[in-house]
DNA sequence: CTAAATCTTGTCACAGTTGACAAGATTGGA
DNA sequence: TCCAATCTTGTCAACTGTGACAAGATTTAG
C-alpha cells in the first residue's frame, strides 16, 4: 500500500543506541536526545519509532532480559550431554560471567530494586538456572536428594554472582580462580545419589 | 560574635532526609526540592546548608561509606578474641548482610559503575573484611598458607554477597541457610597451620 | 546598642527534557 | 495518475531542576 516499513529497522537501530548510552550513562541519565544524537536519528524519530521515554525503557529491558534466557537457555547444548562441571566452568567462564558483570544487566539489577515486576522477571531467569544445574547434578547422580541439590546449585550460583560481583569492583584477590575452583570442590565431595533400585540404565562412573 | 551555628545539626537533617529520598527513588531521580521537602525546609536552605547538589551527594557518599567502615570496624569486638566461626555468622546475619543488601549500599555499588572514585573506596573496604577474616584465621591456625587463607576469605565474601543479593531479589532458594552453612563447612575442612616451631604461647583447641 | 556573623526567605533566569503536532516527503498499489 | 500508508522534518509550549542572589531576620560579642 505504502512507503516500505523502516519500523523494526529503526527499532533495533534505535535500542541499539541507547543500550550504548545506557552503558555510559545509565538509563536514568539517559535522555531522548542521547540516543538520537547516537542513533544518528533526530529527535522526533526516535519518539515516532519508539513511543515515549517509558516506551522506550520497557523495549530495552525485554531486549535485555530476553538476551539473559537466550543465554541461560544456551548453556544446555543439546548436541551431547553436559556434565555439572562443564555447566560450572561454563557459568564461571563464558557467557554467564560477562552478563553478570555486563553493566546493562547491572542497571536491570539496579532497577529491580523498585521494580517489581523487573525483580520478578530477573529472579525467574536465575532460578531457570538453578533449577538446571540441579537437573544436571541429578542427571550425573551427584547428592543425596533434591533439597540438597538446590542448596548446592543456590551456593554455586551466589559464588559465581559474588566473585563477578567483586572482580567487577576490582578487588585483586578475586582475579584468581579459588571462586572456580571451590564451586568444583563442592560438587566432588558431595556425596553421590544412594540408588533406590537397580535402575535399567546403568551410569559408568 | 553571631547567631549560633545550625549547620551540623542542618546538615544532619538534610542528609538523612536526603538517604530517605534516595531508598525511595535512588540518587539520579533525586532532586534537591525532594530533599527539601522531606526535611521541612526551604530549597534555598538545602543548598545555603550542602552546597549545589553534586556537593551534597558527595556528602551522602562520605556518609554512607563511613557507616560501612564502622561496621566492618565493630566486626572485630575488643572484649573477647572471636573465631573465624564467629566472624562468619556476622557477616552472614548481622550488620554487615543488612549493609549489603541496604539500599543505599547498593546506591554505591551501582555508582561504582562509572565512578572510580567510588569503586576504589568500596573495594578498600571490602578488602578490609578479607583481611580481616585472613588474619582471624590465622589466628586460629586454619589453613596452610596466607594464599589459601585469603582464597577462602574471598570465598566466603563472594557467597555472602552473592546471598545476600541473590535473597533481595526473593529467590525462593536463598531464604534458607544453606550458605552460611557452607561457610562454616568449607573453614571446618580446611587444613590446620603446619607448625613451624613451638611458640611461645600455645593457642587452645 | 551596635556590628557582624549566621541563618532564612523569596524570587528570578537559564538550561534541559519531554510531549504534541502540523506539514511535508516518499513509496507501492489501484 | 492518484491515493493512502508510512516515514521524516521542524517547531512549539509546558514543565522541571538548578544556580544565583538580593534582602530580611536573628543572635551574640564587644
Amino acid at each position: 500500500m505504502a512507503r516500505p516499513q523502516m519500523g523494526d529497522e529503526r527499532r533495533e537501530q534505535i535500542l541499539e543506541a541507547f543500550e550504548k548510552c545506557v552503558i555510559r550513562k545509565g538509563v536514568a541519565k539517559t535522555t531522548l536526545s542521547d540516543v538520537a544524537e547516537e542513533s544518528d536519528l533526530p529527535r522526533s524519530l526516535v519518539r515516532y519509532f519508539v513511543g515515549n521515554r517509558a516506551d522506550m525503557v520497557d523495549l530495552l529491558i525485554d531486549r535485555i532480559i530476553e538476551r539473559g534466557e537466550d543465554g541461560v537457555a544456551k548453556l544446555r547444548p543439546k548436541s551431547r550431554p553436559m556434565t555439572t562441571g562443564d555447566l560450572i566452568d561454563f557459568l564461571f567462564e563464558n557467557t554467564f560471567a560477562n552478563d553478570v558483570s555486563n553493566s546493562v544487566v547491572g542497571e536491570l539489577w539496579y532497577m529491580s530494586e523498585r521494580d517489581d515486576k523487573i525483580r520478578k522477571r530477573l529472579a525467574t531467569m536465575y532460578a531457570r538456572v538453578i533449577e538446571m544445574m540441579a537437573a544436571q547434578m541429578e542427571a550425573d547422580s551427584i547428592g543425596r536428594s533434591a533439597a540438597e541439590r538446590r542448596d548446592t546449585a543456590n551456593v554455586i550460583l551466589s559464588l559465581v554472582y559474588g566473585q563477578a560481583a567483586f572482580r567487577e569492583l576490582g578487588l585483586p584477590g578475586m582475579a584468581g580462580n579459588a571462586a572456580h575452583d571451590h564451586a568444583h570442590l563442592i560438587v566432588s565431595t558431595l556425596p553421590r545419589t544412594p540408588k533406590k533400585k537397580t535402575s535399567s540404565k546403568e551410569i559408568q562412573s
